[in-house]
RNA sequence: GCGGGCGUGGCGGAAUUGGCAGACGCGCCAGACUUAGGAUCUGGUGGGCAACCGUGAAGGUUCGAGUCCUUUCGCCCGCACCA
């Protein structure tokens, strides 16, 4: 018997994987169609094994497993270790568990780290981007990732990013692009703007630093046309976590309310008689009962036309003053919330359509211009910031809803008319109450979706002042940047026609690499790509400049997946509508919003564009923790890294594998211990040597020659006894292995192969082997038991298992593409079991009754088992409750 | 403030529907084999001498609660002057 040695045996399976094309797809069979692969798969020769690949065969049942695909920023990290592992293990048990899967690798190949590198390092982004792409493909097929390395994907591989074009531009045609000038998020470090989402307290999510408005033409993508379906599509979606539900559930924003019409007065505070829309300012209002306890109104400092209102007034410098320093207030600071307000009176009022009241016009830094109209109608007595604002600048506040224990209440229950402009208040009150001062609508129970707010839409509605409405907090994606390492966005500009779209038949818009960005180059100074003809009249034009956000090419790569070597379209409705949806995705965290909802956009938009045939990208998504060191995030900047490599040079790539597996469920946080990755190594050179043990392969080194030494031959009935209890054990364990890993339970998984382990080391000590020996049904038990441990192993400890399969247990083909052990319920069941007897809730006694015992046998084993305990006390009530207890409830 | 999650031995973690808390592993203790052991194998290991006590705390429901309900404390994550 050879003693385990991962460090020999990895390196000579994954070159006999690789030569084998063991998860690699016949390249005839990836540029196929749906329709002819399938006619090749039936026209191939029966094979004895079938690879261990996506092969569109239609008899098999598809999994599609995927992890998200990396950015290449040098070596992987043991995050990403962590994430492929989780992904390989689902992949190889659903290969062994009958399924046709799909697991691909690729790489998010766009972006500025690769620009900051190349400038840093004298060299270009391509340069930096494919070398970093070798060494971490290198470092994925040494940790032995079942990949199909035929369908690899490079965001920056024009054969891809046309593709990303295309799907712009069918956009366009749909109405999803939009070109349009607003305040965006402006990064200085990196030189272009952002998007929503990719700003985090007020800086970039990338380098950190402060992010600033600028009032900008950008491109934009449309996403808010989906907001509701977004929204509503998240019941779809069972198998997603709740916290990323909520996440984006929030991040989306929907809020119910009405859209109010106020009417501007002039400049001496008449109301116009025929109002015109100049001068009506809409707010959205998620509290339209509240309309009554209006007393003031409210601008963003970003109000467009709040300078003019006020031109030439008194009030003029102060609305001045205002603004300005709320400019200057920078983004992070924002961000902290919480912060005193300010306000500037305009002089100017608005007329509130419901009781005609003519109420002052300030403009406040609390106001955000970009949500809503940037316009508010101020109730301090039923929201806080307006509260708190009245109470600095001394604005009235109007009691319109009480509590019925308010100290007010007494005085003003179903008083309509207005009697009181302030209260005793330390806070506003925002629950449900009854309505007060409030004509019509006093006495009516008040608060969010109530039957007042109901009351006052309807009136609104007939009086066309106002209208139910939801609004949303998601904005429109801004795509445009103004980087040069990204995908071309597909547009010219045109003195005569505008801007116009390249013509799909001239795709690729190639990003030129012939330019020096350590020079500063941009794409505008490379005239062979800046220059051209505009596609509609052929007069000289110029090229957009600006390519398109990173997270574009992350949102439809896993349908490119299906289909990777298309060079007619982006993929073959056929294969993406077999493969899709993803039936497990797996990766970090942090993109619970930005690629994932980007993601769900993209595919409801292609749907609508007639190119697939369902809502959604991923059934069920498992968001992994992080891997800790002593408590804390690894990272580079601070030092406390393991390598992966590092660990596989001491313990090997299946060690690493199983450790990460079962030291933690794989979405909690993982904390590395060296200790228990040693004990891991251990675990699997203990299997090991069990696996050889029990195929009578361990020589003077097996366990049964020391037993027959000193115990000598057992009786018959106790080796039968223990052959019993492992046949038990190894149907029990092959049950709860499926079980737990189609939970994602890798953990426990490990924990109950290890008990079978431990099962198998009882036999072999206690069973003698000369009653082993021979080709007896105890022999079968032994091989069969051997088998089902490399078996259950093979996912996580892929090596390992192929080793003992072909070499020790001496079959042909591989592991991976063996079919899963089966186990029969029936044989994991003990003929006797024992249970606990509780006497009022606490065990006193334990019984072995027979399994299939009748209640009433159960009951009078357990009441003679504590009948000395009962001490003559009555029994009031006894319950049994099969295989586990029995509980005597005496008086 | 709003939303999501989590508190179990020295440590990582088990405990599908309420049913013997602490599976499995690490660490530790003892032993065996050894010239040797950071190898391997065996036994032990929540606390307490004990009766008993134990899942952050306090109540409740139940024959029975880590699990369900109420209150409360602590921690983590996300969002946030969002009208």
């Amino acid at each position: 018997m050879n003693e385990y040695d991962p460090h020999e045996i990895e390196p000579r399976w994954q070159k006999a994987w690789e030569d084998s094309g063991l998860h690699t797809a016949t390249p005839s069979a990836a540029t196929a169609t749906a329709a002819t692969a399938t006619a090749a798969a039936a026209a191939a020769p029966a094979a004895t094994t079938s690879p261990a690949v996506a092969t569109a065969d239609g008899a098999k049942p598809k999994r599609y497993v995927l992890e998200m695909f990396p950015y290449p920023s040098g070596d992987i990290h043991m995050g990403h270790v962590r994430n492929y592992t989780i992904g390989d293990v689902i992949a190889r048990y659903s290969t062994m568990r009958g399924f046709d899967v799909l697991h691909p690798m690729g790489w998010d190949a766009f972006g500025l780290p690769a620009e900051n590198a190349a400038i840093k390092s004298n060299s270009h982004p391509a340069k930096w981007t494919y070398s970093n792409i070798e060494t971490q493909k290198a470092s994925c097929k040494r940790m032995g990732f079942s990949y199909d390395w035929d369908r690899t994907v490079v965001a920056c591989d024009p054969e891809y990013y046309r593709w990303g074009q295309w799907i712009f531009l069918q956009m366009w045609k749909r109405g999803l692009v939009e070109r349009k000038s607003s305040p965006v998020n402006w990064c200085e470090d990196c030189g272009t703007v952002l998007a929503n989402e990719q700003v985090i307290d007020g800086a970039c999510w990338r380098c950190k630093n402060e992010v600033a408005k600028r009032e900008l033409e950008q491109w934009y993508l449309k996403i808010t046309d989906y907001a509701q379906e977004l929204l509503d599509d998240l019941d779809k979606l069972p198998g997603w976590p709740e916290r990323v539900k909520q996440m984006q559930a929030n991040w989306i924003g929907r809020s119910e309310g009405a859209e109010v019409d106020f009417v501007l007065c002039d400049e001496g505070g008449q109301a116009p008689e025929n109002p015109t829309a100049d001068d009506v300012i809409t707010v959205f209002t998620t509290r339209p009962d509240t309309l009554f306890g209006c007393t003031f109104f409210l601008l963003a400092p970003e109000y467009p036309g709040l300078l003019d209102m006020v031109a030439g007034s008194e009030h003029e410098q102060a609305v001045r003053d205002l603004v300005a320093a709320a400019e200057k207030v920078s983004a992070v600071e924002r961000a902290q919330g919480d912060r005193e307000k300010h306000g500037a009176f305009t002089g100017r009022f608005m007329q509130n359509p419901v009781n005609g009241d003519k109420v002052p016009v300030w403009v406040a830094d609390y106001i955000v211009s970009d949500y809503g109209t940037g316009a508010v109608m101020a109730v301090p007595c039923g929201d806080q910031r307006d509260f708190e604002f009245a109470r600095k600048y001394g604005l009235p506040i109007v009691p319109i809803l009480l509590s019925a224990d308010d100290p007010l209440y007494p005085e003003l229950a179903g008083v309509r008319e207005r009697v009181r402009i302030d209260v005793p208040w330390e806070a506003s009150f925002e629950a449900e109450g009854i309505m007060v001062q409030s004509g019509k609508y006093t006495g009516m129970v008040g608060g969010k979706h109530s039957p007042a707010a109901e009351a006052v839409i309807a009136d609104l509605e007939a009086a066309g002042t106002g209208a139910k409405a939801v609004n949303f907090r998601l904005r429109d994606w801004l795509i445009s940047r103004q980087r040069y390492w990204g995908n071309p966005i597909p547009a010219v500009y045109c003195d005569a026609c505008g801007v116009v779209p390249v013509p799909e038949e001239d795709l690729p818009v190639v990003l030129p690499l012939d330019l020096d960005i350590t020079r500063g180059e941009a794409l505008a100074d490379i005239a062979s790509f800046f220059e051209c003809a505009c596609p509609a009249c052929g007069a000289p034009a110029h090229r957009e400049t600006d390519t398109m956000d990173t997270f574009t090419c992350s949102s439809w790569y896993y349908l490119r997946y299906t289909d990777p070597h298309n060079d007619q379209a982006a993929f073959d409705p056929a294969l993406a509508n077999r493969w899709m949806p993803v039936d497990q995705y797996i990766g970090g965290i942090e993109h619970a919003i930005l690629h994932l909802l980007y993601s769900r956009f993209f595919v409801k938009a292609l749907r609508d564009a007639g190119l697939l045939g369902f809502d959604e990208p991923f059934e069920n998504l498992l968001t992994q923790g992080m891997v800790k060191l002593n408590g804390e995030t690894m990272s580079k900047s601070k030092g406390n890294t393991v390598a992966p490599e590092d660990m596989i040079a001491e313990y090997g790539a299946d060690a690493v594998r199983t450790f990460i597996l079962f030291m933690a469920p794989p979405d909690k946080d993982l904390e590395w211990e060296e200790d228990g990755l040693a004990g891991i190594a251990r675990f699997l050179s203990r299997v090991w040597r069990q696996v050889h043990d029990l195929k009578g392969l361990a020589g003077d080194q097996g366990l049964c020659q020391e037993a027959a030494g000193s115990a000598g031959a057992a009786p018959a009935a106790e080796v039968e006894k223990q052959a019993a209890v492992l046949r038990r054990e190894r149907h029990r364990v092959v049950g709860k292995v499926v079980d737990d890993i189609e939970r994602n339970n890798f953990n426990t998984a490990l924990a109950a192969i290890m008990e079978l382990s431990n099962a198998a080391g009882d036999y072999l000590r206690k069973a003698p082997c000369e009653a082993r020996a021979g080709s007896g049904p105890l022999s079968a038990l032994d091989a069969e038991v051997a088998e089902v441990l490399v078996k259950l192993l093979a996912p996580m400890a892929p090596h390992w298992a192929e080793e003992l399969w072909q070499t020790a247990l001496g079959h042909d083909g591989s592991v991976h593409t063996q079919v899963w052990p089966d186990f029969d319920p029936e044989q994991a069941k003990a003929d006797e079991v024992e249970l606990a007897v509780q006497l009022n809730g606490k065990v006193r006694a334990r019984i072995t009754v027979a399994a299939d015992a009748v209640e009433e046998a159960v009951k009078a084993a357990a009441l003679a088992a504590v009948e000395a305990q009962l001490e003559g006390r009555q029994v009031a009530k006894t319950v049994v409750i099969p295989g586990r207890l029995v509980n005597i409830v005496v008086k």
